[in-house]
DNA sequence: GTCTATAGAGTGATAGAC
DNA sequence: GTCTATCACTCTATAGAC
């Protein structure tokens, strides 16, 4: 057989990126072959359920590095203090300082989110969950509420450094956040 | 002439709802048909620019629809915690408690963004300089970086808030956000 | 009779599926 | 690459208010 023109994580990565710039329904599978490379036969070959399929792969991956990076780190850091700014650090390198956007976000504002409902639900709950251990182990008062309020300031972020066209928005965010963390910590 | 089946406003507030649920892109005409009553001849016949031009008239009701009721109260309005207030309660019935998306943010996540650009840019501008105004006027500190803030919030409660599938979110995100922007006010 | 909102068959292009 | 469905959109025709 001809060799594999891109890894299976390669094609996953790069589906993820035509799924943020067009969002899901907008994404065409023209779109996902020149941003591929790969035909539709094997587009078809790789993800026999289509878009859908590609969708949920594209959410595991995504689900995986925060996973690894960002929840793990937070449930299991011995100083919560250094936990938070790893997670921090961790998510302004993800979403390249504001200029890239959560796909996970965009994909819950519209009829999307009923396709991939338990993804979605399951990214930021545990963000959330694994945020507010690291906050309640440091002794923060309310860890949960503070929790929530802080991945719903990032997206927000997000969301604004687009909409302005502007990433320092996001840098500003993210300073502002860390620090009201920290004064939460004991 | 026939009578009109909607009137302009009647449509454009139903198109908006078809584009809050499936996205910009996801919107079909067909969609937009079954949603207004109206067949596609009577669509070209309001809306001659098709999908863009509806996209603009939603954009352009819906920043008329913040001028009168947010941003001018805010920048007019003697009592700057009152007007606060009243930003919270036009906010809280506009997302509907957190059951309705911004669509601004929305379009501003992909590449929606750049057909609507300046739309969107205006949007949330003119809401963080109306709310800064506000805050000056109350005598906070560093009133536009705490209106961006919490701007940024309510974007990213409606996110967390359809993403978990939980309203609640959205209810603590903005007592919260309430509490943090009378803590600045003198 | 004129004008405007309606309806919807029909256009080529392109979608996703295989 | 081939397939069928659906896309955004055009065009012709009609209904009805003036």
């Amino acid at each position: 057989m001809p060799a594999a023109l891109l890894s299976r994580e390669d094609a996953v990565t790069r589906i993820a990126e035509v799924f943020r710039e067009h969002g899901f329904a907008g994404a065409s599978l023209s779109a996902i072959t020149e941003a591929t490379g790969l035909g539709k036969g094997s587009l078809y070959n790789h993800f026999p359920g289509g878009k859908d399929q590609m969708g949920e792969e594209v959410l595991a991956h995504i689900d995986a590095w925060f996973e690894a990076q960002v929840y793990a780190p937070l449930r299991d850091s011995a100083d919560p203090r250094v936990a938070i700014a790893a997670m921090f650090d961790a998510v302004e390198a993800y979403f390249r300082s504001g200029r890239r956007i959560c796909l996970v976000g965009a994909f819950a504002l519209d009829a999307t989110r009923d396709r991939f409902a338990a993804a979605v639900q399951e990214y930021f709950a545990r963000w959330i969950d694994a945020l507010a251990a690291a906050l309640e182990k440091g002794g923060a008062t309310e860890p949960h509420a503070l929790a929530e309020s802080a991945v719903a300031g990032i997206q927000g972020a997000l969301i604004l450094s687009r909409a302005l066209n502007d990433p320092a928005v996001f840098g500003r965010q993210m300073q502002e956040m860390r620090a009201r963390l920290n004064a939460a910590l004991a």
